[in-house]
DNA sequence: TCAATTAGCTTGACATCCAAACTATCACTA
DNA sequence: TAGTGATAGTTTGGATGTCAAGCTAATTGA
């Protein structure tokens, strides 16, 4: 798997490989749930960051509003999301998870828990603990 | 970022944060190249692997082989992936990208290099070794 | 007060994606 | 060696994702 091309002792082509399995197996999990992976993205980042702006939102994900907009009338259609009018500022709406919503994240988020443990079974407290550093490190840059 | 909800201590969510930075990097790069983010994943998994079957090239982007069959097609028209046939096996199809299919993956993993070194400008030489290290392990165990 | 900006929505055109049905090939076995 | 079942790839139909561009309503600021 990693030896029929060159040694692969690059930073970038270790953290892309590691990229491409997480996203093929998030592709994997997701099929089979009724979810897209799309509609599973939205529940994803609303779990953690709870009720954002659209604009926000779509600025995470990487999509345009004109996008989300969709994606957040299917997902309210099924009960999974909900639009709050923002009294702040009366452009913008917020959006959040009902408690359906919340249920599929935590659903989700606890195959990504079972997934952590699996693949970093072969690391020692302290591979892991300096993991979890660079990790904090490169998110705080990115 | 990382400070408006829970201490983030886990490493389960430290690894999905670096993951949706990173796709919606992928999303944000890949528009404005004229190509499509499915269609720069082929060319990414080919540039490394070289020539794979079909049904090889879909498990590994976790997508069946009837959509591969349909980007594969789109790319072949814009002359960046060609068709071979497997003297092995004649039921299955090599795929591989053209030279200018090279010279896509080329500019585009240059991108990758360049993200690396930025992201990781925050890591001492123990640092970037220890993660090399970790990844290592990790992606043979995934 | 009014022009410029911003947030979200809508639309049109195209790409992705899957499941299911189909063809060609292979592998095994009776 | 004929036949059965499995496998690789393609095609098709229907749902969804995606963007760009244009629209309305609300805000900002000159």
């Amino acid at each position: 798997m990693a030896k029929e091309h060159r040694p692969n002792s690059d930073l970038a082509h270790l953290i892309i490989e590691f990229y491409e399995k997480l996203s093929s197996w998030e592709h994997g999990v997701v099929r089979g749930t009724g979810l897209t992976p799309t509609q599973m993205h939205v529940i994803e980042v609303l779990g953690v960051h709870k009720a954002l702006r659209m604009k926000e939102l779509a600025e995470r994900m990487g999509v345009t509003t004109g996008t989300l907009t969709v994606v957040a009338d299917k997902l309210e259609q099924r009960g999974l999301l909900r639009r709050k009018p923002n009294t702040e500022d009366r452009r913008s709406i917020l959006v959040e998870l009902t408690d359906a919503g919340q249920e599929r994240f935590l659903e989700h988020d606890k195959l990504h828990h079972d997934l952590t443990h699996d693949i970093t079974a072969d690391l020692t407290s302290e591979d892991a603990a300096c993991l979890e550093a660079c990790l904090r490190k490169i998110n705080r840059r990115f």
